[in-house]
DNA sequence: CCCTGATTCGC
DNA sequence: GCGAATCAGG
């Protein structure tokens, strides 16, 4: 596989969406990893410090060339964003979109950005609730950043306190959940009462 | 052990 | 330019 404009703008938006860089060699296929950081470094987007020289002669960098493999001073501030539901009441099949929060931003609303994830207005079922409960007994706890591709990404808790961490079990392969928390979380719609009013 | 990105260096 | 091997770390 070569790195035609169409596979470098893929890789382009997805790194920009905060994908890893497995993520994004698995979309594209062909490729490792490892290919896709490379391709990223090279294309100089590995990280957004657009430092602009405020104090230059950090170091002049002398080492070059070593028989072997000199250890490397890699100073990487590597922030990385990952997919969160604070509140159990996620719904939409999102396995791969991190919505990161990094930084207490001003609320300066652009122009209708991302932001459509809000499932808000969205009810469990009593007996879903009970089921989910039974299911947070056998979480593993896991935090954020244990989680992985195939971990349950269940919110269990509240974020703002210690109580708080994911269901961790085994996911359902391209499920963010595990099977016990799909089933709560892909509930039909006609599964909800209809609620008087 | 799983994963992440960063870097090096032979090709 | 490419990316496997390796490093460093959560």
């Amino acid at each position: 596989m070569s790195w035609t404009d169409e596979r470098v703008e893929t890789l382009k938006r997805m790194w920009a969406e905060g994908q890893s860089a497995s993520a994004i060699a698995k979309e594209l296929g062909g490729v490792t990893r490892n290919a896709v950081i490379g391709k990223v470094h090279r294309l100089g987007l590995s990280n957004r410090n657009d430092e602009a020289e405020a104090a230059p002669a950090p170091a002049p960098a002398a080492e070059k060339k070593a028989g072997k493999k000199p250890p490397k001073p890699a100073a990487s501030p590597a922030p990385e964003p990952a997919a969160a539901k604070p509140a159990p009441a996620p719904a939409q099949e999102t396995a791969a979109q991190p919505s990161f929060v990094p930084v207490p931003r001003r609320p300066i609303v652009p122009a209708g950005q991302p932001l459509p994830p809000q499932p808000s207005a969205n009810e469990i079922s009593p007996e879903a609730l009970a089921t989910v409960r039974e299911i947070e007994k056998k979480a593993r706890k896991l935090s954020l950043m244990e989680l992985t591709e195939r971990t349950c990404k269940w919110p269990i808790g509240d974020p703002a306190t210690d109580k708080f961490w994911f269901c961790g079990l085994p996911s359902q392969p391209g499920k963010p959940y595990c099977e016990a928390h799909v089933g709560v979380a892909f509930q039909p719609m006609s599964s909800r009462r209809d609620r008087r009013r």
